[in-house]
DNA sequence: AAACTCACG
DNA sequence: ACGTACGTGAGTTTT
């Protein structure tokens, strides 16, 4: 058998590939749909063909169109699309990882590196098959020479299949004449003119009658349809360009070594490493375990089981500077209830390159041995390395705080969009080492014990040249141990007075049902918007209006424009209500509450792209508060006997980041004045008296402060108030009048973010705006708003967290009993012990109102209650 | 797993 | 012309 070789036209079927799968992206932001479109394309062939040789030939220049001559005449140059553009070095380095040969050469097109390769190919005996998207490589086909073209139908890819034959078949025309053909025809998508008024059918005819343009040119006044004679004639020169532009060069110079193109194992590590990176799931099973990494890491893997030989490793680990420390926690052999406080059975620690060590509790070594020796020399070393020390905490509570240095904290500064910080992810990211995710539970102790020392100072080093150290040292890892305090402390919740709450809810929920299946005639699950959206929008025939992806939607703010003429809507509105307090908050809430009586909430640090801390199981901070029924649900939030809450909010804290950051003088004034911002606003926009401001006035005011610090726009505005977008454009526009220096900071905000590609708050907090450079309207103006509204809620969030580790601190301190326990991004929740009342309130007040020095004072409002109803 | 809805700042 | 406010998490239904 010959040998066969698979050449792929690289531009053409990432291009496909680009167009025909649904956008994807990496944890890095990074497009991926058209190289995993390209990588499906690539194995599939493989897979059919099982070739000796692969090649994929690109052009040089960031292609745009195949015929840049002719394209920049006519001026229609388009550039590629960013998201397009960013996967093609990426898919280079793929193919590079996987020892793919790519050929590329200045001056040549991919198309004349294909047409000449193949046509060598075929002279050394082998079977060629070319991959492309592009009809035009047809004319290289030859009886041993096959063009390949992948169809994505319905999400499968089909392939049509040409050799010469083939294309005689479909085209009537040999692959040699379907250059002439192209160049009568024109093809508008390759830039080829052709001859006007020359359509497909006109060619086909001319090119089977004639076999070539310059023939039929012989013959021109034979030629019919006189249409077609006549433009021949006249557009005689545009065939001739069009001949010349169609025509694939298939004698071209430039250096190849077929042996280059071999065909190896596919499956490398470094094939493996990028497949990780680019998240291709999937394509992991690809690689069997035989290709899969070997570690050489793994040798330097020492298990410890005396005590004694523990003793000394501790001993060498105190005397370095810089210690990684692991913990492996067994699931196993624990009472379900306790399911998450499993006991430690095993540390890692490293602390040089050459060895990590693992210990498990068992026999000589106990738990308690274990952590004690942690906790000692977490004190002596200057820097203790952990991934996630919050955890780690329920272990090791005595470690030594300002030593701490969490490797999840650190990667989540860096890039806050990741929704992970495993430490394989910063492992594979930053040390360029990938871990098998079979790998056993001692090796991955190991693994990660080597990880958080090897990548400190790796982490250390970009934080700084972030310029984001300081945000590390002095408020990340200091909330660390705050959100650990609050953890433990939990909130006390009324288990009992939930459950009867949430009776009461049942009661009216099956009364509700009740009506509603009366109303609408038929039994039907309310709680499906399908089902809801068919009895109203089609069985009782209420005007939709909006729809969704998949029907009507049956959204709050749709009902309710209809609830006034419907009876039955009003009902699914209250159903809808109650069913949701029911649901998430009673049941949801009691299903929480521990053994103590409170609810250890968790708080999450490394979730937010903005900086904000997160809330989950459960969420502690979207207890309903907006409405009288939902409120009461904070009822049953209550302190400890003898203590009471006290309740703290920042006063507009986001509008005052805002008047600082823009050192706009009048709004920046107007907080000066201590008085009612959106009347003041009101006022000020639109040229009233402060006392002469409408309610209504005033509400609109305040729509555009919020709007502002969303990353205004005159949809989102018109939305919210139910106005025309040129109203609310109006009102934008009066706004920035109004105050110019909010304007300005918006704009350079944007500006700012583009060109550095984050957007950073006053602390230095970053957020990186991928979204800025694509080419999608859409999403570009998502990014404009992000890089608006990030610099505020983020310098918003890093206030409080700094307010956050100043109160928990001086609590501490003063040794009082007071607790903090809850945070809800501008307010937070202090079980204080009665005879401390004043001076918590005292700390509250001074720590969030110092917290930052603004060109505005930072107000908070603060309450006192038995429950946290009273208390807000 | 994705879509929808809705609770909060 | 495009189709939205910024940031979250959870419960329910549907695919």
């Amino acid at each position: 058998m010959a040998d066969k070789i698979v050449m792929i036209d690289g531009h053409s079927i990432l291009n496909r590939a680009f167009y025909g799968v649904p956008d994807l992206t990496n944890a890095e932001g990074l497009h991926t749909n058209a190289i995993y479109g390209f990588l499906n394309i690539m194995f599939k062939i493989l897979d059919q063909e099982n070739p000796e040789y692969l090649t994929v030939a690109f052009d040089v220049h960031a292609p745009t169109f195949r015929h840049e001559m002719y394209a920049e005449y006519k001026g229609t140059r388009k550039p590629m699309a960013e998201e397009l553009r960013q996967q093609v070095p990426v898919i280079k380095e793929v193919l590079q990882a996987m020892g793919v040969k790519i050929i590329e050469q200045a001056g040549l097109e991919a198309d004349d590196l294909l047409g000449t390769l193949s046509r060598r190919c075929e002279k050394l005996g082998m079977e060629v098959s070319v991959i492309s998207g592009d009809r035009d490589l047809l004319q290289l086909a030859t009886e041993h020479v096959k063009i390949r073209i992948p169809k994505t139908r319905q999400g499968r890819t089909e392939v049509e299949d040409y050799y010469a034959g083939d294309v005689l078949e479909r085209y009537q025309v040999t692959p040699k004449e379907f250059i002439d053909l192209k160049a009568l025809m024109g093809d508008t998508s390759d830039n080829i003119p052709g001859v006007p008024s020359i359509g497909e059918k006109t060619a086909t005819k001319i090119i089977t009658e004639y076999h070539s343009i310059e023939n039929a040119y012989e013959h021109v006044d034979e030629v019919k349809p006189p249409r077609a004679s006549k433009a021949l004639k006249e557009h005689w020169d545009l065939a001739v360009l069009s001949k010349e532009l169609a025509a694939i060069n298939i004698e071209a110079d430039f250096a190849y070594e077929i042996e280059e193109a071999k065909l190896n194992n596919l499956y490398t590590e470094e094939a493996y490493a990028c497949f990780q990176r680019l998240q291709f799931k999937n394509f992991l099973s690809r690689f069997d375990e035989i290709s899969a990494p070997s570690n050489k890491v793994e040798d330097a893997f020492v298990r410890i089981t005396g005590r004694q030989e523990a003793e000394k490793i501790f001993a060498q680990a105190a005397e370095a500077g810089r210690i990684g420390i692991s913990i492996y926690k067994s699931t196993k052999e624990v009472l379900p209830l306790f399911a998450n406080q499993a006991g430690m059975s095993g540390v890692g620690l490293c602390y040089d390159d050459n060895k990590v060590y693992c210990m498990d509790t068992d026999g000589e070594i106990t738990a308690e041995w274990l952590k004690e020796q942690v906790e000692r020399i977490s004190a002596l070393v200057r820097c203790a390395v952990l991934f996630d020390v919050k955890k780690a905490m329920e272990e090791f509570e005595g470690i030594h705080q300002t030593h701490c240095f969490d490797g999840i904290v650190a990667a989540y500064l860096l890039n806050p969009l990741k929704n992970d910080y495993t430490f394989e992810d910063v492992a594979r990211e930053y040390l360029n080492i990938i871990i098998e995710e079979k790998a056993e539970d001692a090796a991955k102790v190991c693994y990660e014990a080597y990880t958080a020392w090897k990548s400190a100072p790796i982490l250390e080093e970009k934080l700084k040249s972030a310029d984001m150290w300081e945000l590390f040292t002095g408020v990340e890892m200091p909330l660390v141990f705050t959100l650990y305090d609050m953890e433990q402390n939990g909130v006390r919740v009324e288990g009992e007075a939930l459950k009867i709450y949430g009776e009461q809810l049942g009661t009216r929920i099956a009364e509700l049902e009740k009506e509603i299946h009366g109303d609408a005639g038929e039994a039907f699950n309310i709680n499906s918007p399908k089902q809801l959206g068919v009895i109203l929008f089609e069985k009782m025939g209420i005007p939709g209006g909006r729809k969704t992806k998949t029907g009507y939607s049956t959204a709050a703010d749709v009902l309710e424009k209809l609830a006034p003429d419907h009876a039955i809507v009003s009902k699914i509105l209250e159903y809808r209500q109650l069913a949701k307090l029911k649901s998430t908050y009673a049941d949801g809430l009691a299903a929480f509450i521990g053994e103590d009586g409170r609810i250890h909430g968790k708080f999450n640090q490394t979730i937010t792209a903005t900086g904000r801390i997160s809330s989950t199981e459960p969420n502690l901070q979207n207890i309903p508060v907006r409405m009288e029924l939902g409120r009461l649900i904070r009822k049953v939030f209550i302190p400890e006997d003898g203590y009471v809450f006290v309740d703290a909010d920042y006063s507009q804290i986001e509008l005052r980041v805002l008047a600082h950051c823009s050192g706009d003088e009048k709004l920046i004034e107007a907080y000066r004045e201590e008085a009612d911002i959106h009347r003041i606003t009101a006022s000020q926009v639109f040229h009233i008296p402060f006392d002469e401001v409408t309610a209504l006035q005033r509400r609109n005011a305040k729509a555009v402060n919020f709007g502002i610090v969303y990353g205004i726009s005159s949809f989102g505005l018109s939305q919210d108030l139910s106005i025309t977008r040129k109203d609310a454009a109006e009102y934008i526009e009066q706004y920035f009048r109004t105050y110019p220096g909010i304007k300005d900071f918006l704009d350079r905000a944007v500006e700012s973010a583009k060109e550095k590609g984050y957007a950073r708050t006053l602390f230095g907090r970053r957020r990186p705006v991928p979204e800025l450079k694509s080419s999608n309207f859409m999403q570009r103006s998502f990014g404009e708003r992000v890089a608006m509204n990030a610099p505020i809620q983020g310098a918003a969030a890093d206030i409080m967290k700094i307010a956050m580790i100043g109160v928990n601190q001086r609590l501490k301190e003063q040794k009082m009993k007071s607790k903090l326990v809850l945070q809800v991004h501008d307010e937070l929740l202090i079980e204080a012990y009665e005879p401390e009342t004043e001076v918590v309130k005292e700390i509250l007040k001074s720590e969030m109102e110092q917290a930052a020095d603004l060109k505005v004072p930072l107000e908070v409002d603060m309450h006192t209650g038995t429950s946290w109803y009273e208390a807000k």
